[in-house]
DNA sequence: TCATGTATATTCACTAGGCGGTATACATTG
DNA sequence: CAATGTATACCGCCTAGTGAATATACATGA
């Protein structure tokens, strides 16, 4: 199966992403996308009206792979529930220690554009978020969970702090705290439920 | 007794702490900042050496108050660990929900600044978190948990949490879930402990 | 008391380069 | 020919940072 070649717009959108990532939304200047894309200004400027429609077009590619992610990880551990939702810690703690992570896209462009609360890239940033907590909670609904929305909250806040802290210290040792954490809730929440049934 | 006269320095720190809190580092320009201070550029570079300086005077000089403010929050606050543990969260929300609240400037300024790991704002933001994080292992350790520093820091994850959430969907209501999962994993710990010693 | 020296603090005017975005023209292909 | 895509060259503005001169405060010495 040959490798279908990218498009002139799909290669600018990898170069965005690849530098937005790395050094920040403001820090990278338009001209140096269209030279890692190996396109003139001009021709990203076709393809984008602005630079605010590369960062959506960044963030929007980056949605419904990270969630595979998160799935992925979920499903592929063995064990009872609050291990498989620690599972998803202790696979991101292992992608943390890659020395080219750098926290998570969308929460690192919410903070660097919090002075435009409608811009669309933050849009595009809490959308993807909803589907995570929805996910979560259908997840803890189909168990059995007593509050599977509040838990499935308390997950997400989990996973995002541990983005910011991790980032800050550097040290991927707070995920797996925060996996910890994130299984005595569920654990406790299961525990409640059962109470509850019997 | 008469209010002392701010120093010029002090009033370019100020200066700066509202524009780049208000919107971000990249975002405001020395220039602005000057401006801001009522001070001419050459001035701000007379009593600072470079932007990168000023920031991290900015961060400096929130290190304290901050502190102190989850300080006063947690020991105003009457009934149990777990409820005085919640009641920095539901004070924090009663924070988050005035509109010029823009997030933890430490953070915002990490994942802005995240592609220079050793700047001196990182670092004046990475000691921040670390003396919360002590402070409120200290205060876990005397009340007699099992195991006070993983506990601390679930804590701050469930706090930095809050803060990239409600930053990003602009909806305080995730710090009063964090307050309650930080509460759950506080009487886990206690009860844990009592068990223990019965 | 008053001139002088010196360190601190402040101003105006400037530079060199980077920024997002564009006017115009050329190439390719149905 | 007409639509799509790409390239060169450019614009006006903003950026962090600086050179040189000036103003103020205050100590010293005649």
């Amino acid at each position: 199966m040959a490798k279908t070649e990218k498009s002139t717009r799909e290669t600018i959108v990898a170069a965005a992403a690849k530098l937005f990532y790395a050094e920040g939304i403001r820090a990278v200047s338009v001209d140096a996308v269209a030279e890692e894309a190996g396109v003139t200004k001009r021709t990203l400027y076709y393809h984008f009206e602005s630079k605010d429609e590369l960062i959506a077009a960044y963030l929007e590619g980056r949605d419904q792979p990270n969630l595979k992610l998160f799935q992925t990880w979920f499903g592929d551990a063995e064990g009872d529930l609050p291990v498989k939702v620690e599972a998803i810690f202790v696979a991101l703690a292992r992608a943390a220690r890659h020395p080219k992570w750098k926290g998570c896209g969308f929460l690192r462009t919410s903070a660097e554009l919090a002075k435009m609360p409608g811009h669309p890239a933050i849009r595009i940033g809490a959308a993807h978020k909803k589907k995570f907590e929805a996910w979560m909670a259908e997840t803890f609904a189909a168990a059995g969970a007593t509050e599977p929305a509040m838990l499935a909250r308390q997950i997400l806040l989990l996973l995002d702090g541990s983005f910011a802290v991790v980032l800050l210290h550097r040290d991927a040792g707070y995920m797996e705290a925060a996996g910890k954490a994130a299984a005595t809730l569920v654990q406790v929440a299961m525990a409640e439920a059962n109470t509850r049934a019997s």
